[in-house]
RNA sequence: GCUCCGGUAGUGUAGCUCGGCCAAUCAUUUCGGCCUUUCGAGCCGAGGACUCGGGUUCAAAUCCCGACCGGAGCACCA
């Protein structure tokens, strides 16, 4: 008797399940459907995360289309159509079909034309400011009357140029008396005179429709079963409802998610990024400042983290502000186990070594690259009587300390201001444990080995220090400075003697 | 102004459709402890929430009404 119980909440464990209203034999369809006019963001990530995976979840199938059908207010990015791909196959959510809208608008005049013989779509030469008027007083404009004969001839001139932007604009007709403002007769097509992005799209047209129009078709097209989109799309449905009811097709499952705020990044667009970029202020689409999907990569973020961190989040419709913590936690689960550990000190301060009783210096450190391989060893060979330790341990030395670099041996300050430490004991670290004093790191000093390194931090500032000379052939991986934070090894430069790193967290 | 939608711990989230198994789930954060040659990982423990007010009911986070708060749309943007 309790076991249904029991299992209904093991199931609740991913996503919730889709209404599922699907006729026999048919597939789950989802899509996810940016406009490429900038990197794809966090918010992106969400689109594709969470469809991709419905797709997964029901064997169905995830497109991903580009409405790219504005080429001026929000006019696309000619790299970043590659570049959605990129970011897809990244995450796992390789698309089974990628569609693009702008070399598509034929399919969409043909509706249009359709819509226009069956009386529920005119042209309309009224201003935006005078069938505002209209609108808000429930009136038709004289537009609406037109025969379906005067509204195809106006439409076959708006094709061939023949009236300027502004002049005409496609309505849908959904009723002026309608109670709520936003569904009154929209706007599906307007007149644009500038030159898309795309190559293959260039000049050729000059009737470009809007995201109500373009997408309420192309779902119908695709087949799509399922939409997931932001909660501001939800008067869309209603509108595109009215097209689908014109068109006697069947709208799609919808299911609207709030606002996300991502609390370390602030509010942003891509337009504002954009702008931003184009001015200068960040040196590209993965300027590790930035909230995309590129800068996330280059930082060394794990696609498995993304997904789970999106996952759940669910598909509320809250708006959210959530914590990049999240998204930390994840990745640094998924990071642990793959990264080396190495030694970094930042704003390094000398320490001259004395020799202890037995008379030598410790020149070799065996040093652990995983706490937990305990067999996988780094070397790491000392200048002799120097070695590096960051700023933030200096200044909190005091004389008399003792204090043990982790591998290589402990050591008692003898002086401060001159940094001076003698070796204790035998000159290893091995015999006794250090309950009681500070393990910290320490690096060879760059007239030995050690590698200059230059870590870049999410905001906008840069540490300088100094670190072993094995990193240098980490380049591209994701390793942990310890007692410092995971870092991804971004380029390596002067034969390997310098290194900058890119600060995952 | 008109029209939609939402409100569970610091932050997310489950539960709400079909009221009782919810003195409310899980994650993260915070604070303790254990372990550890990292301020990493792991393990153990603790803290912390149903916006408010009415109503229906034997019983309400769950249903109804109202208030309050928040978000969105009313673009020839997506």
């Amino acid at each position: 008797m309790a076991e249904p119980q029991k299992q209904k909440r093991e199931e609740k464990q991913g996503l919730p399940e889709l209404p599922l209203a699907l006729a026999n034999g048919e597939k789950v369809v989802m899509r996810f459907a940016p406009n490429p006019n900038g990197a794809a963001t966090l918010g992106s990530a969400r689109g594709i995360v969470v469809n991709s995976e419905y797709a997964k979840k029901y064997g169905g199938k995830f497109i991903l289309r580009f409405d790219d059908t504005d080429p001026v207010v929000k006019r696309p990015l000619l790299e970043a159509y590659d570049w959605y791909l990129e970011d897809c196959a990244w995450l796992g959510a390789e698309p089974d079909e990628v569609v693009v809208a702008s070399e598509r608008l034929e399919l969409y005049y043909k509706n249009a034309e359709e819509l226009l013989k069956r009386g529920v779509a005119y042209v309309c030469f009224c201003p935006a400011d005078v069938f505002k008027a209209y609108k808000d007083r429930k009136r038709a404009c004289p537009h609406r009357a037109a025969s379906v004969e005067e509204n195809l001839e106006s439409w076959g001139k708006m094709l061939g140029g023949g009236y300027d932007e502004k002049e005409a604009v496609l309505r849908i007709k959904t009723g002026m008396e309608l109670e709520d403002p936003a569904l009154r007769d929209w706007v599906a097509f307007r007149i644009l005179k500038r030159e898309h992005p795309r190559a293959s799209v260039g000049r050729r047209f000059v009737v470009w429709p809007n995201l109500d129009f373009e997408s309420a078709v192309e779902d119908h097209l695709l087949g799509v079963t399922h939409i997931i989109r932001g909660k501001d799309l939800m008067k869309s449905e209603k509108r595109q409802r009215f097209l689908y009811d014109h068109l006697g097709w069947n709208y799609p499952e919808t299911t609207h998610w709030g606002r996300i705020k991502v609390q370390e990044f602030g509010k942003f667009s891509t337009s504002e990024l954009r702008k931003r970029i184009e001015r200068g202020e960040y040196e590209g689409w993965d300027d590790p400042r930035l909230p995309t999907l590129r800068a996330l990569r280059r930082r060394g973020f794990q696609p498995e983290a993304v997904r789970k961190f999106f996952l759940s989040l669910g598909v509320s419709q809250t708006d959210i502000a959530v914590s990049l913590k999240n998204l930390y936690a994840e990745n640094r689960k998924a990071v642990d186990a793959l990264a080396s550990r190495y030694f970094f000190v930042r704003n390094p301060k000398e320490m001259r070594l004395k020799a202890g009783k037995g008379g030598s210096f410790p020149l070799v450190a065996r040093a652990l690259k995983h706490p937990s391989r305990r067999a996988d060893y780094r070397e790491i060979r000392t200048g002799g009587d120097a070695v590096l330790i960051s700023g933030d341990d200096f200044a909190k030395l005091r004389e008399g300390e003792k204090i043990r670099l982790k591998f290589l041996c402990d050591v008692e300050i003898e002086s401060v201001k001159p940094l001076i430490a003698k070796v204790v004991g035998s000159g290893s670290c091995t015999e006794t444990t250090a309950k009681d004093f500070q393990i910290i790191q320490w690096a060879p000093t760059p007239a030995a080995n050690g590698i200059k390194v230059a870590v870049k931090k999410p905001n906008g500032s840069e540490d300088e220090g100094v670190s072993e000379p094995l990193i240098s052939e980490e380049l591209g991986n994701v390793v942990q400075f310890e007692r410092y934070g995971f870092v991804r090894i971004d380029s390596v430069l002067k034969e390997g003697r310098e290194v900058v790193a890119y600060f995952t967290h």
